[in-house]
DNA sequence: TAGATTGTTAATCGATTAACAATC
DNA sequence: TAGATTGTTAATCGATTAACAATC
């Protein structure tokens, strides 16, 4: 079990795309492959995909491949879904319901248990069965509840003031949809969905041959 | 102009940043700033913002800096952001119309043409002025319409029959939010948002110190 | 001019790929 | 046993950092 000690963002990354894929060969029946069959799936090499689930343990079988099953059951308990987390989303606009609808989130254990917004319109509307609180009980709420994971999806100006909540309160993990750069303690762990700088980068792309004269 | 023939991923990866700490700056009518200094605001070495930006030119001047306004053209223009581009929306539902509302993508240049889905529920409604369409009217829209980039915001199992949808009517850039990988024709290019890896990585890493065993 | 800071080359670091002995 | 495929080491490739001459 203790293989590594520090694996790679790189390889953290390719994690959920290893979960996703087996779960779709545990879909269609398929109970066994090998790193090569797999690669002409993913599109990582095999030799990568090895040394990847290398990082974490011996899973597969000389001869043989990796059981489907099994590198799935493996795979999903390294990201940490064997267990459920508690959340709290932050801003109910369009970002935040679009997050509390996603029932994905749900299913893979992530339990959304409150949201929390300061828009007076908002407040007290009903998005899946929960009540939008105003986001000046958000303290409280923290302090009679824990919470694993603080989800952000207010305006860039205001992400920096819940973020210090969060961290207030103990909260270890926050994902920040809100599009800036968050400040926080070493030990508090930020996921960004930074969207805008997604769509520049397809910008970029899209004229990349005319920035360099369309050879 | 002709600097380099391939910018890496990377690189190309870090300049929305850029572009967004330059745009915070002349907010802050700062004029000139050195790569040490930005180095200290963005997080990147001084030498890699200097790397970075020599891939595209020679925008600094030696014992001053950088001129705040000047680069921050040179890379708008970069990105790809001195035009407008055509958008359509496929998936009226909770992302699609998330993305829809997100006012900051027209500013910076994205003009919804149109919301298609197949839910005749969802046929009819306005977003944003905007009538959503019956999907089946898709195909025709695109060859009346020229549209630059196509946002796919339905479900994982409709994706790739829009992604099709799209490649078929000539559309060179996609903007997929499924959960899952499409197939194109090389010529196209796919960036992806998937919010579930996204979420995924967060909870491993919540875990990670657990998982090799609490050093 | 002297100080500052770039642009750029060289050195280092890390990640990916290739190769192959071990072994099912 | 023979064939297949892993786990793992070594080689390569690419990206980041360091250093410094050029120059504003």
């Amino acid at each position: 079990m203790n293989k590594k000690t520090m694996i790679s963002m790189a390889v953290i990354r390719r994690l959920p795309k290893y979960q996703r894929y087996l779960g779709e060969l545990l879909n269609n029946d398929i109970t066994r492959i090998s790193s090569k069959e797999l690669s002409e799936r993913i599109g990582f090499t095999a030799s990568q995909i090895r040394q990847d689930l290398n990082c974490f343990g011996d899973f597969g079988q000389q001869g043989y491949g990796y059981n489907v099953r099994e590198l799935y059951d493996e795979i999903s308990k390294i990201l940490g879904l064997t267990r459920t987390y508690t959340t709290v989303i932050i801003g109910a606009g369009n970002i935040g319901q679009a997050v509390a609808n996603y029932s994905k989130f749900e299913k893979l254990g992530f339990e959304l248990k409150g949201i929390f917004d300061k828009n007076p319109k908002l407040i007290g509307i009903k998005i899946r069965d929960i009540e939008v609180k105003d986001v000046d009980e958000l303290s409280d709420f923290l302090e009679r509840n824990k919470i694993d994971i603080g989800i952000i999806c207010v305006p860039r100006t205001q992400a920096q003031v819940i973020a210090d909540i969060f961290v207030k309160s103990g909260i270890k993990a926050i994902w920040n949809f809100a599009p800036t750069d968050l400040n926080v303690p070493e030990d508090v762990i930020v996921e960004n969905v930074h969207l805008s700088e997604s769509l520049l980068t397809l910008s970029y792309r899209l004229n990349e041959a005319k920035l360099f004269g369309e050879e």
